[in-house]
DNA sequence: GATATAATGTAGGCTTGCTTACATACATCG
DNA sequence: CGATGTATGTAAGCAAGCCTACATTATATC
């Protein structure tokens, strides 16, 4: 039953379903189904043909994308809250990106045509959710832009902005990073490579704009990050 | 008289138009204007808050963004008979690219209001506009990405691909790419720079995979340059 | 706690392709 | 038809960062 709750709060505070009406909540609650994610594990994957979409409860997860090289680029780091994997939902599809879990957690699923039956009895739910598929992938595709003209400093300190946004906590001696990335995801989220990453990192450290507490990053000086992104 | 008959021969060469019904086209007709358009004019720039939507019927025109940083990159390279100019007309805000003229033409021109209004009377039509932005962003997103991880020369073998495609000529020794593009604009379609471009192609030419026939460029073979970008 | 696996640290060599600089060819317009 | 701007050709120097290789340190699993 507070598990059930909790379902409900959570979905109550994603914007594209703000204005829905209790009778709404039940029914979203009714055609819904929560699971418990753990860390390596792939929620769905590139060339599959899962057409649900998901709802990040608890936990993080990261969308990446193989291309045909071998090289493995990540999209996006999902926090909280997050709905994800609805690129299929209007449309069917081919997933041409994976879902992989990098911190345990939950999350709630529906398939398509839960989605559709629910969404016959909630008139204007498709057209938010297009404006949002809109929205990230003009998100996404500047994101990549800036990868194309930035040096490897210079990405790294734009990530760890993107990244604030979502999962900074603010601190006497700076914002704390409250995600846990290896080098490699890092240099995945900015095209480059781990070794890279590691010795920038290092170079961060040493120039005072961030710092290593207990394996999570501390950004000592936003201002700094902030001019060195430009 | 003809101009009239040719504006409606070619709205109804695109897909998107192609359900329909003659009535529906002299509305379609009525709604829309047609201009010419200059070499090195720009229908819109990054920035201006232009909703219209355009149609281009004859000529060639790139869509181009300029980053902060003050390099231009190509998004795309229209032909004939592309709709563009299309994501502001379904939700309004500002153009974050521009679209310049790189060989003279005529484009057909519908402001917001007089697509809402036609839009009222198709339904349909801004579903299936949806489902265009969609699909045009996608690919955008995958052409971006495919500069990330490649070196110039497959870069570049990619560009010639991707233009054959609207831009290819069938001819008894290879294809001809019928558009004249400066090596800036390369450059800036691969995100790569002018010199690099000009000693690029003409390592092509001595590899025999392209020639240069008057001012033109013809792939001599695709199959080598299929090779080449993998 | 022992072992295996994953993550991080460090460094040298090497390559791509960007920069800078200048020369030549071509086009456009009065 | 000359003049000016635009496009192309060429080359040397240089730097970012990738690749390879290996050492060390965490973390997970039993």
């Amino acid at each position: 039953m507070t598990q059930e709750r909790s379902k409900l709060w959570y979905l109550k505070n994603l914007d594209i379903f703000r204005y829905l009406g209790d009778e709404e909540y039940k029914l979203l609650d009714r055609y819904s189904n929560m699971r418990e994610i753990k860390k390596g594990e792939m929620i769905y994957f590139q060339g599959s043909s899962d057409s649900n979409f998901y709802i990040l409860k608890k936990g993080a997860v990261k969308i990446t994308k193989l291309t045909p090289r071998g090289n493995e680029i990540i999209l996006d780091i999902l926090s909280v809250g997050t709905i994800f994997g609805e690129m299929t939902v209007l449309e069917p599809r081919e997933r041409d990106e994976s879902a992989i879990v990098i911190e345990d957690g939950l999350i709630c699923i529906m398939n398509r045509d839960e989605f559709n039956r629910f969404s016959k009895m909630v008139p204007g739910l498709s057209g938010k959710m297009t404006s949002m598929i809109e929205l990230k992938r003009w998100n996404r595709e500047n994101k990549i832009l800036d990868l194309l003209y930035c040096t490897v400093e210079q990405r790294l300190a734009k990530a760890f902005i993107n990244l604030l946004d979502d999962f900074g906590i603010p601190h006497d001696n700076g914002h704390l990073l409250q995600i846990r990335l290896t080098h490699k995801d890092y240099a995945d989220l900015i095209a480059s490579t781990r070794e890279t990453v590691t010795a920038t990192l290092n170079k961060f450290k040493a120039d005072g704009l961030i710092d290593f507490e207990n394996k999570y990053i501390m950004i000592k000086s936003l201002d700094k990050i902030r001019g060195m992104a430009e």
